[in-house]
DNA sequence: ATGTGC
């Protein structure tokens, strides 16, 4: 029997850099793929369907597709939606039960020869001292907050975390640090989603793939650290009472007239607000750590989110919702919303991971991101499923390997197997790709030295 | 991602 054609196959290649995609399965909307032949032969049928998905919400206006493009619910995890911000939606699937998440990175002059593989575990477990890792894990440094502090907290974002607690960073090396939250909206207290799993939460890693890790910056040869986190529970309770208000599965969503709109436009900037602080009490946390090791203070290179959902104008689709699914956002040097920032001559960080084995990226984004809505990906992309992986994969070899190239993971050495490097795809393919598209450029590359994981 | 599943 003839092997069926892929589904991708009518997607001709656009000489802006990309593979574009316009049928009647999108529904005329247009669908831009940042992907290799290679990359887009490996697009399976779940992933062209969601793709599909994709453009199904009303007043959608273009789907951009990352290199590093996977499964997710309802949407792929890789995908940039824009809605007309007038009359069209805004989605739940399109930004995740994570929102929020996202990275910040840190930089010191230390020379990374200082770390040693001894004080690399020193160091895991200065880390390990302060902050709670995996599923369930509380806050070490923000314990007892009331209810009134919290709401403090997810309403007035980063600066009402120095008022509360005096905490001392630079807030302009955010690319958001509060999310207005209207006085009127009420948090949805006691409702299945449960946020108020977050209160006790602020301040801790959780589990899957956010990671702590210390890192061997390559171009300036000294040490820097990286923070992967999110909003906990109490942003995936806030997804899930929503997602449970629109009654249409992974694929629901509001338009401008349902008395729902507002409210999850507001839970995405609460969701955010405590995502943003999740990884400042964690960054606090891991400065000490290093100062403690390392004799000297990490500075913020670029907090930022890459789930979430924002007003952006665009040249090219006007006044839309940018849903940033497992995308980062990507602006050049110029563009209008980084005016008066320090960002407005060179464009701001970009801040893609790598898997603990594998490189991660600091990247800077060039005038071509306009073709892909000024997103770029967030990730390398998994390659392999968590139960293969769990299954086939040789554990005593990969913590060989790790204990070989000097990668040292918490404080046993013990690697969370379904988070190992052979899970994701090699970072250098899905980079590789952004630049030959003409989206960013790479300032840093960095390699793991130790790196700290939560446990499912 | 998630007090992860009938």
């Amino acid at each position: 029997m003839e092997k069926p054609a892929h589904a991708l196959e009518g997607a001709s290649w656009d000489a802006r850099g990309f593979y574009a995609l316009s049928n009647r399965d999108t529904g005329n909307v247009p669908v831009r793929l940042f992907l290799t032949p290679s990359l887009l032969g490996d697009v399976d049928d779940e992933v062209y369907r969601q793709i599909i998905n994709a453009t199904r919400f009303p007043g959608t206006k273009l789907v951009v597709i990352t290199p590093d493009v996977h499964a997710g619910y309802g949407v792929p995890v890789g995908s940039v939606i824009l809605t007309d911000a007038a009359t069209g939606a805004i989605a739940m699937g399109p930004v995740g039960y994570d929102i929020g998440c996202g990275m910040i990175s840190a930089r010191s002059n230390v020379p990374a020869q200082e770390a040693t593989p001894e004080k690399r575990r020193v160091f895991n477990q200065a880390v390990m001292h302060r902050v709670e890792m995996g599923t369930g894990s509380r806050s070490r440094r923000l314990q007892n907050l009331t209810k009134i502090e919290f709401e403090q907290l997810v309403r007035g974002g980063a600066p009402a975390f120095t008022a509360l607690f005096g905490s001392v960073f630079d807030r302009s090396r955010c690319e958001r640090n509060l999310l207005p939250v209207d006085s009127e909206w009420q948090i949805p207290w006691g409702e299945p989603g449960t946020p108020e799993r977050g209160i006790n939460q602020i301040g801790s890693l959780g589990a899957g793939n956010h990671f702590m890790e210390l890192q061997h910056c390559l171009q300036t040869g000294t040490l820097f650290a990286q923070v992967h986190t999110g909003s906990r529970g109490f942003g995936h309770g806030l997804a899930t009472n929503y997602l449970r208000l629109a009654g249409a599965g992974d694929l629901g969503f509001f338009t401008p007239d349902s008395p729902h709109y507002r409210g999850y436009v507001n839970a995405v900037s609460a969701g955010a607000n405590y995502a943003i602080i999740n990884r400042l009490v964690l960054f606090e946390a891991v400065s000490e750590a290093f100062a403690e090791v390392f004799s000297e203070k990490l500075e913020i290179v670029y907090e930022i989110s890459h789930n979430l959902v924002q007003r952006e104008t665009h040249p090219e689709f006007g006044d839309v919702w940018v849903h940033r699914k497992g995308a980062t956002r990507a602006f050049p040097a110029g563009h209008p919303a980084l005016a008066a920032t320090p960002w407005e001559s060179t464009g701001h960080p970009i801040l893609i991971p790598g898997s603990n084995f594998d490189r991660s990226y600091i990247l800077r984004a060039l005038p071509g991101a306009v073709n892909s809505a000024f997103s770029v990906n967030h990730g390398s992309g998994r390659r392999l499923s968590r139960t293969w992986a769990s299954k086939h994969l040789n554990v005593r070899q990969i913590e060989k390997d790790y204990r070989t190239a000097g990668v040292r993971v918490n404080v046993d050495d013990r690697v969370p197997i379904d988070e190992s490097g052979p899970c994701y795809k090699p970072a250098s393919e899905v980079i590789d790709c952004v630049v030959r598209a003409g989206l960013a450029q790479v300032e840093y590359e960095l390699k793991p030295l130790a790196s700290l994981k939560g446990k499912d």
